[in-house]
DNA sequence: GAGGAAGCGGACAGAAGCTGTCCATTTATA
DNA sequence: TATAAATGGACAGCTTCTGTCCGCTTCCTC
């Protein structure tokens, strides 16, 4: 007997809530969160991933997937310096929007994901290091301390309690950043 | 009868304790783990601040005192350029440690710790508006963006899972940011 | 150094929230 | 329609937090 549809539609379902309550909560985020934010039961959680690892997997490997995809482009985009700020751009956006993952990604996701994320630094450093190699990006940073920068915008606020601004705040940190980074 | 020498020495401790846990908690740390960082009992903390608005207040208001001084310091600093960016590397470092704040100061403190914020909040706005008069800072940013970019350092990791290096990432950012900021 | 008041610590009850299970009920497929 | 898969959410057990209370300790005064 095949999936059946509505089971199929479901894992859809607390996939997405899994990665918005990640993206909003952190990686400690509770299961009951996580099937309300997907209109599910607490069980059909339960079901889908019995361990809270393969859950954490399951988010991870779907934003890897896409980071990966936008890190090919750029590596393809003719000027190296268009395609490095553009996947700058996105890992910070990214970054942003995942501001509960911050750095323990190690922790999570087994194997299979350790090795979609050496896929992605590989790529990612590929793009750094020909724009560097262009000359259009500063040489004085090796690549890992520029790609420390993309976790720049994901900035909530600051001690003098300014509101937030996430809309056009990141937007205002990746201006700098990119004109801070650039050599003409 | 005066204050009692043992009950002085404890409301350091305990204020002290507060802001080490404050910054890497955040601001709904528990009174015990309050306690705990400070060597005393629950109880203690509760009858110094029976209300939780009262214990943030003076967490909130000795950070403002340190930063105002600072502020001042920049004010009277000869060179507008060198009294921003020492400024505003105060903040970026501030804030980097007091991560866990991230723009919730409004909901606490009361009329008091909002007057001094008002008060440091208009003297980094001269000192932004000297920089930029003098030439010597991008003139394209408001000054409440500015001031925003000094929570992009506050960068606690990726989502690539690098490693966060807070000791060197908080001074790479900052001098891409001002290397960014800068006219000349 | 003795007496009394102020302060202290931490046990404790009650509340909240999370985990993981179980089963009556619903839903998709044949 | 029959049947097996899938579902939802109640529930028990656990952890962690809040806020109080009281026996004990420490400090100050005389």
């Amino acid at each position: 007997m095949p999936v059946r549809a509505d089971a199929q539609r479901n894992a859809a379902r607390v996939l997405a809530a899994a990665r918005r309550a990640v993206a909003s909560t952190g990686l400690d985020v509770s299961y009951h969160e996580i099937a309300r934010e997907a209109g599910v039961g607490v069980g059909t959680v339960y079901r889908r991933y019995p361990e809270r690892d393969q859950l954490m997997a399951a988010v991870l490997s779907d934003i890897l997937t896409e980071l990966t995809d936008t890190a090919h482009q750029a590596l393809n985009c003719d000027d190296a310096w268009e395609g490095f700020s553009s996947l700058f751009t996105s890992l910070a956006l990214r970054t942003a929007q995942n501001a509960g993952l911050s750095g323990s990604l190690d922790q999570h996701g087994g194997p299979a994901v350790a090795q979609q994320r050496h896929e992605l630094l590989d790529l990612t450093r590929k793009v750094i290091e020909r724009a560097q190699g262009q000359g259009r990006l500063r040489r004085d940073l090796a690549w890992q301390s520029v790609l420390r920068l993309t976790g720049a915008p994901a900035v909530q606020g600051c001690v003098l309690g300014l509101e937030p601004d996430p809309a056009h705040g990141h937007l205002v940190v990746l201006t700098v950043l990119l004109d801070g980074l650039r050599t003409d």
